[in-house]
DNA sequence: AATAATCATGTGAACGTTCACATATAAGTT
DNA sequence: AACTTATATGTGAACGTTCACATGATTATT
């Protein structure tokens, strides 16, 4: 009597439909060797017995998981969180499960830990959400250079396999469309300069600034969140230098930066323009509706699957970094 | 000569260490029966041969994977986001590994798919952000009944292991704060109404004006984007049907609306009150600060993790639903 | 001092697959 | 007709663990 508890095995299989283990695997896997009557034949104890391969046996004796793993940092973010879906979708488009890891901080112990567990899982490649600016994911990755890596928001000219968008060229976008439609006072909002895109933003919106002859008014640093955006943006009018434009390294800063700015009395795009980044679903709905530099992190995300996949057929393709290209759109915000 | 490229094996530290396998597998499950002398040669072998356990051969010896899966609908949504990020870090202090789903369409197809995929990995258990009303979620959760599962976001009163926020009684929270501050005329822009939050939260509006007396002045169906927010404000006020408040299912529509009221002329608060429902980081910043029901999908992914783990452990323990409350949050865009 | 109980270790099978072969039959060549 | 080749199937080991049991050495009990 068997159990009915325990999932039907290969041997099951073969003992019903009256072959052997081997013939089944054959069935399953699609080898052209196996003549059609019988294939009907295990196909029907198959069906008969609900039988599903045990992915884990199968994982042992062919040392491949069919498995990927997205250490990420942050999913609380719109970018991470977005990048995630892209991912998922295509990681389930090529035949690969997902892991999915966060990183709450970036101590050296809790990556050390991702890292352990990634060679004991035996997952096959790893695409890492690295948005901040630490020697610890380079030493990682060379730690354990026999599992493919792909670094998503990494810096610029990383040499190892990575896909960033071009952030600074993004700032450039904004800031010569502000200075092209006549302002020559801009300050600007960054993000957390220790995070890889806020530190490029900056420095887009630096030598943009720099190429044009045009001094940097003023500047301060939030954290991404609407609230540091409204703090630097009474700090920015507090500080009394004048400015016409504003770069704000993302839309919820701009946010939070749009409300302050009302409560100074400054009228937004007559008083001052406002460029912001990401172009969230809900920047359309800004009052005014903000003009911003558009992110397709989703595609990113699917992208460096494909880069991955490409790296675990052929290690020797693993070449460098890849660049996509964000894009500014005009709403109401500026003049 | 050992290939250096292969991972050490329990065997390898064995012969290492000149002990029996079994010895040291008791070392790395920490057995009391193992004398301390032995015990330190084998961490010893471990340490020299970088050995790191392979959890697939575990998985498959010990018929556990140690691993949950998350299958969620929308990564999307601010509200599925947030989850996700609770069940991670519930997960892993828990000692598990994540596999994450996502399903783009709740075709019956896509669900099966992901379903076998299920069995076929091994999965210990499954938690399921389930916030559509469909038939399909409970036919696969009898289907699987030896799999735990844990719903999160379903519908109330159901019978299966699940956990919600109490969104009928937030939406009465809202809507009887605008009765309560003297407003009589209270429409509403609810959420698509086959998401069973959004209906909870339009029936808790309807029973809550049925309560005191009043009749539901308005409505329209909104997307959840701040776009359908904008278009549903503007219908609204086209219908002609003269409304003081305003109970808007998410905070996204609210942020349209508001817009969208603003260029009809009408002033928020001193025209018309509203009310959101979720308290994205941004509400606060909304203009005016927007007031509105919080939700604390965080707590609510990790808790998802506890029972899940609670029916692991024991199958008997797997009773009911479980209900969190959500929270009124008073700012400025209601009087 | 003899027996039982405990402790430390080893042995071989099992988990459910695939892999590398071996074998048997059928079909194609010269 | 004899020999190669292709086709269909089976056999046993391997993947890297744990499990169930067996053994030998030590310690406790009477």
């Amino acid at each position: 009597m068997k159990p009915k508890s325990t999932h039907a095995t290969l041997h099951d299989v073969a003992e019903l439909a009256g072959v052997s283990h081997q013939t089944v695997s054959r069935v399953i896997n699609d080898s052209p060797s196996v003549s059609e009557n019988t294939r009907q034949r295990v196909l029907e104890a198959i069906q008969q017995l609900n039988y599903q391969p045990n992915h884990t046996a199968r994982a042992l004796a062919t040392r491949r998981s069919l498995t990927l793993e997205i250490v990420t940092f942050g999913v609380g973010y719109y970018g991470p969180a977005q990048m995630m879906g892209g991912v998922e979708r295509a990681a389930k488009a090529r035949g690969y499960r997902l892991f999915f890891s966060n990183l709450d901080r970036l101590t050296y112990a809790d990556m050390r830990e991702t890292v352990e567990d990634l060679k004991r899982q035996q997952v096959e490649g790893v695409v890492l959400i690295a948005p901040v600016r630490s020697v610890l994911y380079e030493e990682l990755i060379k730690e354990r250079n026999n599992i493919p890596v792909v670094q998503l928001a990494t810096q610029k000219d990383v040499t190892f396999p990575s896909i960033i968008i071009d952030q600074h060229l993004g700032s450039r976008l904004a800031t010569q469309h502000l200075i092209d439609t006549g302002h020559s006072s801009i300050a600007a909002i960054s993000g957390p300069l220790h995070w890889n895109d806020a530190a490029a933003r900056h420095e887009g919106w630096l030598d943009t600034l720099q190429d044009n002859h045009l001094n940097p008014v003023n500047w301060t640093e939030g954290d991404w969140s609407a609230a540091s955006g409204y703090r630097a943006a009474h700090e920015l009018v507090d500080h009394g230098a004048k400015f016409t434009a504003l770069v704000i390294a993302n839309d919820q800063m701009a946010l939070g930066a749009i409300l302050a700015l009302r409560e100074r009395g400054l009228r937004i795009p007559e008083d001052v323009s406002i460029v912001g980044f990401d172009d969230i679903p809900e920047a359309s709905f800004f009052d005014p509706p903000l003009t911003t530099i558009r992110q397709d992190f989703s595609t990113l995300g699917e992208q460096s699957v494909e880069y991955l996949v490409e790296i675990i057929a052929d290690p020797e393709s693993a070449a460098g970094q890849r660049v996509l290209t964000p894009r500014l759109i005009l709403r109401k915000s500026h003049r």
